[in-house]
RNA sequence: GCGGGCGUGGUGGAAUGGUAGACACACCAGACUUAAAAUCUGUUGGGCGUAUGCCCGUGGGGGUUCGAGUCCCCCCGCCCGCACCA
């Protein structure tokens, strides 16, 4: 009796795939191509439990596609460039390159012990020279399309990473990976023209059909597009009008004054006249540090001095003011504040005495606004009055778009969609990113490097004893010719937001050692991902961004127009977590320990542990148990197996030790099961062969169901129940062996290597990741009989087992005469039987 | 504040509108063993009953339906996303 031992199979099967090179991705036109992909990995230099289940879902795709025809290509690469590198190189000496390349060869080492059925001949890191050279190549390619431009702009700067971030990249006001309370400041950087297809990110997410609900309502609320009106109001104090944006404009007859922000233009010219404006102007500028503290400031105003008309009512004239509330970069800077219908206007207007006047009614209301603006719910019913009184029935958008109507038959505003997405801004201080190919000449200006002069490597000797960018002080790297003038010009220093190299990487894939960013042949054929697997907390930056860029690549040629949504089917998984065990030190301070030092509820001393809820692994807490420790301890399809199980992917999956034990007991008892059936007397009869066999195809039929559906619990639960009734089984040989082979078939995505070993300890053919996937013989699912349970107004009170093709009349009668449905009905007549065939019977009396 | 999701045994979770609790964990009992481990078998939503069985049960309340965990309405609780966006 042999036993089974996971680390000498899983070695040997993984040695033959990679002999055979049965993963590698190779263009043909015989079979339907088939491309998954997961998230690639930042290079921290450990693999975790995450990484394991996110890598074995997509694993069970590719190998599942494998098995049913399809030419896959599942490769594997790492989103290299980043903080965390500059950050090591700062703290304990050492260089950003090498720590990073370092830390990819660890991981590549951890990562290829679980079986994953990659091409690896397709692996890069976005810190390759050749990768980034190409990226240089796509943004010349896009400045010249229009697609990137240079602004002077108000930029989030996180003081921690000193660097800028993008709006996506502020989070409750914090630096998403610093945390640092975020800063404004003015600079002149890259941006990326992504707010040009806004209409079109926010319209083409409808035709996402496989794509989480919520990822698309979270990019169609972060685009957030509204429609509206743009207003221009008379001055009457002189020339010239303010433009302002309501999306509201039915609430024009209550309008009593004009904001401005203290950027616009208005105001940036009474600055210079009027000493009090430009003290006000000044201490909001001041006060706009941190994004947090914009929200919770006070709102406040100055009075102009300038006038405006009034659009409908003639005569009236409003006030013009500048409010701190009021941003810059939403719409046109300047909006007209109704109090009556809006809380922060009626606050306003309350601070600084402002007219407060309805524009319209509500049933019920009392007409007097107090302290709570009349705001009406989508669902009500208003009255409007005086020009736009005909509007009765109006609720909801209605009454918005009839008075937006209004305003453009009297020539008095332009109806317009305005998005709330802002411009990319992709240039970061930093040295550990791909250079911005561009060149500061003093006679040309800002010109784009020649295509002919990339890559723009990065430097090897920096240093980072002191704080800013090394690539500023570097002694001569800057230099180099104007690409125009021939002159000497001085390089950008700036480098790309690292969100870029995660924004093509999946195209890259389709031709990763090209000397083009993408081969036209490859990018057509491979093109797109079919399946997409990653974490939720990707559903706005690097979906939007990745859509984003397969837009700016389909203009600039590098990617097919079918390329335009380049994300077919998205699954978000849910996290692992494990419970938290901590203890207290003498100043009552959590002290954290590490699930394997935790027997019992109990420190290896005795002291006993408090044990806190699961919550996602994370080093801090030391609630992480690392995949390198279960691998060698029960192999990597006992780990695969047991991400899978249990918990739907979508969701969090805690592991417990008990769990990932009962995943190796299972897994030893196929193995056991697989070594009863060789040992069987090969010609015995058996008993109850076809029983075996139609339980064999019920769990075909349920496995494929659940693998197509991202079921995979359900589709573990299924194979639990087969191997159950197989170890039970009587039947003879041949059928038991049909059973354990098909059963091993069904194991394959999931656990590959024991599935390879069972097939060859049978007899089989072959490898079974290219054997095809087996298929149900619809004969077999349907049984001679049925039984049906019955119930009696809806409550069950009897059974019966029937022909499976008995007429619903027969049924009927049959179920009638059941012994337990006669004394439950004791005497009273059936109103109504419901039969359902195959299912149920319903008397009602 | 706005938008979305979720709520089922001791636990993780199954259930195309059709026998609620599959499968797994944990617990308990039994077999094997001198004993333990390992393995195998069985029980396990609550209540009543010797028992065939009966009653209750998917956060709470109402509704649609022959039939509701599932569909609709209201409420409660939890989670997530967004928010000075005019």
């Amino acid at each position: 009796m042999t036993r089974y031992t996971p680390a000498e199979i899983e070695a040997r099967w993984q040695a033959t795939w990679a002999k055979d090179e049965i993963f590698k991705a190779v263009r043909s036109a015989d079979k339907p191509k088939y491309y998954v992909l997961e998230m690639f990995p930042y290079p921290s230099g450990r693999i975790h439990m995450g990484h394991v289940r996110n890598y074995t879902m997509g694993d069970v795709i590719a190998r599942y596609k494998l098995a049913t025809g399809h030419n896959v290509l599942h490769p594997m690469g790492w989103d290299a460039f980043g903080m965390p590198a500059e950050n090591a190189a700062m703290a304990i000496g050492g260089h950003p390159k090498d720590w990073t390349y370092n830390n990819i060869k660890d991981m590549r080492d951890q990562m290829k012990p679980l079986g994953l059925s990659i091409d690896w001949s397709r692996e890069f890191a976005t810190c390759d020279v050749d990768y980034y050279g190409q990226q240089q190549a796509l943004f010349l390619d896009f400045l010249k399309a229009g697609l990137v431009y240079r602004k002077n702009a108000q930029v989030n700067w996180d003081p921690i990473d000193m660097t800028v971030l993008a709006n996506e990249q502020v989070i409750d006001g914090k630096g998403w990976r610093s945390g640092a309370e975020v800063e404004r400041r003015e600079l002149t950087q890259w941006f990326f023209k992504i707010s040009d297809m806004a209409g079109d990110l926010k319209d083409a997410l409808d035709g996402l059909d496989n794509w989480p609900a919520k990822v698309r309502l979270m990019q169609e609320n972060w685009i957030g597009e509204s429609r509206g009106i743009e207003i221009p109001f008379q001055r009457t104090d002189g020339d010239g009008t303010i433009l302002c944006y309501s999306t509201r404009p039915d609430t024009m007859r209550g309008a009593s004054f004009i904001a401005v922000s203290p950027d616009h233009p208005v105001a940036k010219t009474l600055e210079t006249t009027h000493p009090d404006l430009a003290a006000f102007i000044d201490e909001c500028r001041k006060m706009d540090t941190t994004e947090a503290a914009m929200e919770k400031a006070e709102k406040k105003g100055i009075d102009t001095g300038l006038r405006v008309a009034h659009p409908i009512y003639d005569g009236v004239e409003l006030p013009v003011w500048i409010g701190n509330f009021v941003l810059m970069d939403y719409g046109t800077g300047a909006v007209f504040g109704c109090p009556a219908h809006d809380q922060r206007d009626l606050d306003f207007a309350r601070k600084y005495v402002l007219p407060v006047q309805n524009a319209f009614h509500m049933p019920g209301d009392t007409a007097e606004v107090g302290t709570d603006a009349l705001v009406p719910a989508k669902t009500e019913t208003i009255v409007y009055i005086d020009h736009f009184a005909g509007i009765t029935e109006a609720t909801g958008q209605h009454g918005i778009d009839a008075t937006i109507d209004y305003f453009e038959a009297h020539k008095l505003g332009t109806g317009q969609t305005k998005y709330r997405l802002r411009d990319w801004g992709l240039s970061r201080q930093r040295y550990w990113g791909c250079p911005i190919p561009v060149v500061h000449c003093d006679d040309c200006g800002v010109v784009p490097e020649k295509k002919e002069n990339l890559p723009i490597e990065l430097p090897y000797d920096v240093s980072f004893d002191v704080p800013g960018n090394p690539l500023d002080r570097h002694p001569t790297w800057r230099n180099c010719a104007c690409p125009s003038c021939g002159k000497p010009a001085k390089r950008e220093t700036d480098t790309m937001d690292t969100f870029v190299d995660s924004s093509w990487y999946f195209a890259r894939f389709t031709s990763p050692h090209a000397d083009t960013p993408t081969v036209q042949e490859d990018a057509a054929y491979w093109m797109n991902v079919d399946q997409y697997i990653g974490g939720i907390e990707h559903a706005i930056l690097h979906l939007l961004y990745s859509r984003f860029f397969a837009r700016a690549m389909e203009v600039t040629g590098h990617l097919p127009k079918s390329a335009h949504e380049p994300f077919n089917a998205l699954f978000t998984q849910g996290m692992v977590t494990h419970e938290i065990y901590q203890t207290r030190d003498d100043k009552n301070r959590p002290v954290y320990h590490l699930p394997e030092d935790v027997t019992d509820g109990k420190l290896t001393d005795g002291t006993e542990v408090e044990t806190i809820p699961s919550a996602k692994m994370s080093k801090s807490k030391k609630n992480v148990v690392d995949p390198i420790n279960i691998i060698s301890a029960y192999g990597a399809d006992t780990a695969r197996w047991f991400v899978l199980s249990d918990s739907p992917p979508e969701r969090d999956v805690e592991w417990t030790a008990s769990g990932a034990e009962a995943a190796f007991k299972h897994l030893t008892r196929i193995w056991t099961l697989c070594e009863r059936i060789s040992t069987m007397d090969k010609d015995a009869k058996g008993t109850g062969d076809t029983d075996l066999l139609r339980a064999m195809h019920m769990c075909i039929h349920d496995v494929t169901t659940g693998i197509e559906s991202f079921g995979f619990n359900a589709a573990i639960a299924k194979l639990y129940g087969f191997t159950a009734v197989l170890q039970k089984s009587k039947a003879g040989h041949a059928a038991q062996r049909e059973a354990i082979m098909t059963l091993a078939q069904l194991m394959s995505p999931m656990t590959p290597h024991l599935a390879e070993d069972v097939w060859t300890r049978q007899g089989g053919t072959g490898l079974i990741a290219t054997t095809p996937w087996p298929q149900v013989d619809d004969a077999m699912l349907v049984s001679d009989t049925v039984t049906m349970p019955i119930q009696i107004n809806g409550k069950r009170r009897a059974e019966i087992t029937v022909p499976a093709d008995m007429s619903k009349e027969e049924v009927e009668k049959v179920a009638l005469a059941d012994q337990a449905v006669v004394k439950s009905l004791d005497g009273a007549s059936p109103k109504k039987v419901i039969v359902v065939p195959g299912r149920i019977v319903n008397v009602v009396v």
